[in-house]
DNA sequence: ACCTGAACACCGTTCAAGT
DNA sequence: ACCTGAACACCGTTCAAGT
């Protein structure tokens, strides 16, 4: 199960065709996705394939070098999803893909916040956004700004969402967090103190959820206040 | 103007009373504030304190103990701004302050993404939070998911500032990424192609506030329609 | 009680040497 | 061209020894 080629017993030399950038960057993803970013080093890499550290550098330069192929790898692991004909609907679509990407490779935030910026790195995906703002009418202005909300939003999200996770699957972190806020004073903490008796148990998507529909109703109003006579689910992508 | 206590020659052992928690905490802030906790090392705090690195582990567990007590210190540098008397007023001085205290105090991102749970660490804040929505008569759901979409977009904005700060004062990063933008084939990607002409410079602090006011409005909204006959403004915090 | 030297198990990486 | 051993400059940390 092990991608590791050292059968154990005294270590012979590895062949000379054991690496090439594309195995070495295939190894660093498994290592990612199965034990997280921070056991990937350069050790462990060259023991999981069966050769020694310094074997690696002689397909890349220095570990960042392999950092960033890897950011690349996981950054084309978007899946763009289908147009729609409401750009509303659409939005709604190309933002959940982007916090799914984010959740699913929580490397990708944590190799570097600009490498993140899949507007710049998937040109397809700013296309596609852009295009459902201009379907909607929204000036530049409200465009941009709209986007590097949301944008923000989804980081943010995907940020916290780690941490977080776990509270959503265990039954008694909820209980547990109303039986603190019951313990806070209520003259000091009126309002978190009658929290205590209904807190609502949130899951993290959706929360995400919430705030995507929050932002996709400020769009939409501002899309409606700026063509009245033209609802945006007929506006076409015009020339 | 350094607070480096040997002043060269041969190193002298460093008298009894040289370290407590509070000087070593106070040195590893001040390492954090002038060059960023990446330098922040057991070898550069003890050479910056005239001492020997082992003598750290005197008054300290280990270094994941002073990361948590530098957590501690930095949460304890947010300012609670005055309870004004409208509360959509009071919310967006609280997320204002909030995300300047993330801003001013990148660290704090870095150190753990639970650390920066002001609504834990700070329950002041949390009170003032949740007083207002109390006082604008929103339930409890709706109050906790405004709450925490409000927190992750200030995370986002936070987490994205440092990388993106350094634009805002380039005079020549906005017309570079029109011209790239220019470079992109019109027919594959005539949205973008069409921002080059005319993309709007926002700085990180507008998007912030622009994301702050759409999130305000919403929750205004929100508030109007649950109470309709009585405007926010005057919603009093009674029992 | 508090500071220290020596030593250890890790990092990533350079450089010269093997094949 | 590709893999490797030895060595270096760093990490954080344990342990026994000094004062």
């Amino acid at each position: 199960m092990s991608t590791s080629r050292n059968a154990g017993g005294p270590r012979q030399r590895a062949p000379r065709g054991t690496l090439s950038q594309d195995v070495v960057l295939k190894a660093a993803i498994t290592v990612i996705d199965t034990e997280g970013l921070a056991t990937l080093t350069i050790g462990r890499l060259a023991q999981d394939l069966g050769v020694r550290p310094m074997a690696l550098y002689t397909h890349f330069r220095d570990k960042d070098a392999i950092l960033k192929a890897v950011a690349t790898e996981l950054l084309a692991r978007f899946e763009m999803p289908e147009r729609r004909a409401d750009p509303i609907e659409s939005l709604r679509g190309l933002w959940t893909a982007y916090f799914r990407l984010l959740v699913d490779n929580p490397a990708l935030l944590q190799l570097d916040t600009f490498t993140v910026d899949i507007e710049r790195a998937e040109p397809r995906f700013g296309e596609e956004i852009y295009a459902c703002m201009g379907r909607l009418q929204l000036d530049h202005r409200t465009a941009v700004a709209s986007v590097a909300v949301m944008f923000r939003f989804v980081v943010g999200c995907a940020v916290v969402y780690p941490t977080r996770r776990a509270w959503d699957d265990d039954p008694e972190h909820w209980p547990r967090h109303r039986r603190s806020l019951a313990t806070l004073a209520p003259e000091t903490y009126p309002s978190l103190h009658e929290l205590a008796h209904d807190f609502p148990a949130i899951t993290q998507d959706t929360f995400f959820e919430y705030g995507l529909e929050t932002q996709l109703a400020a769009i939409a109003a501002a899309a409606a206040s700026r063509s009245p006579s033209e609802p945006h689910q007929i506006a076409a992508a015009g020339p």
